[in-house]
DNA sequence: AATGAATGAGCATTCATTCAT
DNA sequence: CATGAATGAATGCTCATTCAT
């Protein structure tokens, strides 16, 4: 008996992850998926009962990992402001690092393929930075005003900005990313 | 006066439009679309080469219709700071009033159906709201950095939160429009 | 006593019998009969090997219960004509006892898996019965022709009253029992 | 347009008729079915929902012309015993004369794939039959006991003997066929 | 002997597109 | 212009069987 690998799994995830952000979901069968990860197109259905339940478990994995990078170098040692940083460079570094991870995300929360357990679980994920954000407010560090417009003001340009340049292939410059942390820091600043 | 053909195409237009965003585009046929714009499935081909074709066509359309109500009631009579805020309201009202439309165009910009030349055209279509941009920021009203950033920081955030907003099918307050208006504007603002 | 082996073969029959007669040969995975064995999927074919043969020899070990359960209690004592009556209610009580099993003959003899070997062993099993049959013509205690359409006219709607019955999750009544074995005895009596 | 030829319907439920009983349900793919019925695959679907339709259509389709058969040159002029035995007659001719149609009722009527509303609509088909039986009852031609008893007797073990000529691939002799009919008779006669 | 992970051929069904009418 | 029947390639998934352990 082989025992069932959990590298293989892994292997899934990486040919599903690279396929499908190059191709879109459509026109990216399970078939080619098994073909890249190296394993028999039945072999996939061992890890994953369908296609839609693996795309969805590798969304709660990418979102898992996009939170752990823009956590990672976190301590209490930082005052909030330089937390707050910390984390939004940490996102935009992990984005540009792994775009291929970011595009999927985007386009997978974009997508009715994605069922409402998954979306509620990978909520939980980002739980870490909501709290990080919920401090700062209630420390008068950033603006009393609620949660979710904070996050949307000082993340989501940043995370469109990255999208632009994956999608046009370009990177980024410092002096732009600086300037753009400005405006998102403005933006909820006390 | 629409010609016969033009109401046609609007017709297939508006029946994509809702069964896209209803059940996304992997779930829409062509047959389906065909029907609900009651033509035989063959006729839409006299209109659109191909399923492809008609997608980027609609998303062209739905894009310039957005544009129109942007800038609706612009005139120069306001000044520049009046005239952002007008832009930046028309925008949310205009989505939230077509949470259809506004649904197909994240869609769609996420996905790999989406041609570069289109890409391209929706972006040009969109430059009477980057001439605003521009002027403002020339007219040393907003901050002296590049063009896309301030789009990012001024109306991203925005229109993430409607998305939310129609992904949970809740209607936004009028005090959180007016907080996050407070934040986009603050991003930006000299 | 039976051997290790023996009760594996024993418990793969039982599994398959209750398995099929439930869902149907082609609903019925053998990975899903090993599991209700109690056995590894491969396991079964240490025992059998194919699917295939293991309903083959399934079939004939269930004739050979339904011959053994028909013949029970037959001795040199009884008269020709209590004799068959025996044996024809035998039949019935065996069917009504184990409807899977009668469900599952039925079922595999108007399949194209049943083999021609297996069609003829299933022939010689019930010999015992034929034999008395042809005894009983010998005796001029029934009528003088062929002994198969004695056995069709005196079996054959029992046992369809009994599938039918099956189907219906009915049980039948004793006065139906009485009238329907008058019936087949006047078909054959002489 | 081409126009939905109602000979194409025939052409499948031939195909699938002789395919069927050749090979079985399972071993009888859709494309197949197709290609004999000299239409692409995808034009099966045009006519039917599903195999399963196809197949609970076919297996009515096939009753009504068992019946129809069954009944042929029935007039009033006959007595209830010609008629029956006129009756009895059609239905072994017929099954004789279209062996690949009865086995494949036989097939399906042990099959899972028959669903309950055309299993009903099968009982109904035959009703005239039943009538005839109930009619010689009821004027005391044959024995005063349940129809459907009356139906066993009279009509399975006929089938059943059709059903052993077909499996062999041989032909049954006049004198067979009239000495069944003698015991099919004896065993509902007065 | 026993296991169960791995295989890959095979199948029902869908759907963008074509074309005879 | 318009129709909708016809096409057939493509896809997600199953399952009998094999084989490394």
């Amino acid at each position: 008996m082989r025992t069932k690998d959990s590298s293989k799994k892994e292997a899934i995830f990486d040919a599903t992850l690279r396929l499908i952000t190059e191709r879109g979901f459509h026109d990216t069968p399970t078939a080619l998926i098994a073909k890249e990860a190296g394993i028999a197109s039945g072999t996939l259905y061992l890890y994953f009962a369908s296609k839609e339940k693996l795309l969805n478990q590798l969304y709660l994995n990418v979102k898992q990992n996009l939170t752990a990078a823009v956590m990672a170098g976190y301590t209490a040692e930082l005052t909030l402001q330089e937390g707050l940083e910390l984390v939004w460079r940490n996102f935009l570094n992990h984005c540009l690092a792994n775009p291929v991870a970011f595009a999927f995300i985007e386009q997978f929360e974009n997508s009715p393929l994605l069922d409402q357990a998954t979306l509620a679980m990978g909520g939980e994920i980002f739980q870490p930075v909501y709290n990080l954000i919920a401090e700062a407010k209630a420390r008068k560090v950033i603006k009393d005003i609620p949660t979710n417009l904070l996050t949307y003001l000082f993340f989501i340009p940043m995370a469109y900005f990255v999208k632009q340049h994956f999608k046009l292939q370009a990177t980024p410059s410092q002096a732009d990313i600086t300037t753009l942390f400005q405006g998102c820091w403005n933006a909820i600043k006390r």
